[in-house]
DNA sequence: TTCCATACCCACAAAAAGGTTAGTACTGCC
DNA sequence: GGCAGTACTAACCTTTTTGTGGGTATGGAA
């Protein structure tokens, strides 16, 4: 059996999320539809520095992979509403780990021997 | 935490953390030094897909962050050895919170206990 | 009629990320 | 001398990602 070399390579979990939620944008995108429905004009002025067609482009992305579900009113002018799916919401213990990371990183060594793997359960 | 109208923009822990461990690579060289000491040579063996080039530049950043360390040997043949950190150790939890997202992606959620049908993708 | 607002699309350009190939320095071995 | 092994550098190139500036459709308001 494979045992002293274990390739990185086949089906690597870290590589699929990376795939699914990696680049600058996807993850402040589900950050800002976590527990909520925003239309695109709101994600649009709660995440300033993204551009229009990023936003559109990762979204798309986003409702292709089952994260994200799209709902088209189908009015005029146009309505579309975006929301977390079941899958979508799972991004939220990620989510939860990064900022604790960064605060973690951030200067506060004093707090880093006390906690060996601290997990955020629900 | 979470309010009505944060805009994400300002020294956003997601931001944070993406900065740190964003990319193709970092987190997949992360993973394998967790709690080990491997050598150029070693890694590029482990993670064969990654060139010489991207593994030395990632290290790099990573020793320059202050998540990796890096003990020079001074010897001839080089000898360079890599582990990581204390604030390098603290990305474990989020390497194992994206192996969990993944599993769960994938839909093993209730299916612990059998044996998982081969899904192709990638 | 003209304009507005919304959620898009498209062509193109710039920037970032990643990859390839070659070469360096040093020592010990044959 | 010629070559192998190791951790790197540097020049150059390709691919991917991100950004810019335009345009579309529709119905109602002005």
């Amino acid at each position: 059996m494979e045992n002293d070399k274990i390739y990185v390579t086949p089906r690597c979990p870290i590589r699929t999320t990376l795939e699914l939620v990696g680049g600058k944008w996807k993850l402040l995108i589900l950050h800002q539809l976590h527990s909520r429905t925003l239309r695109l004009s709101e994600l649009k002025a709660i995440i300033p520095e993204i551009s229009e067609k990023m936003l559109i482009q990762e979204l798309k992305i986003l409702v292709d992979s089952g994260l994200v579900h799209r709902k088209n009113y189908g009015e005029v002018p146009p309505k579309v509403e975006y929301s977390l799916t079941a899958k979508g919401e799972l991004v939220q213990p990620l989510i939860a780990e990064m900022k604790n990371f960064a605060h973690l990183y951030e200067g506060r060594s004093e707090e880093l021997s006390q906690l060996p793997s601290q997990r955020s359960d629900k």
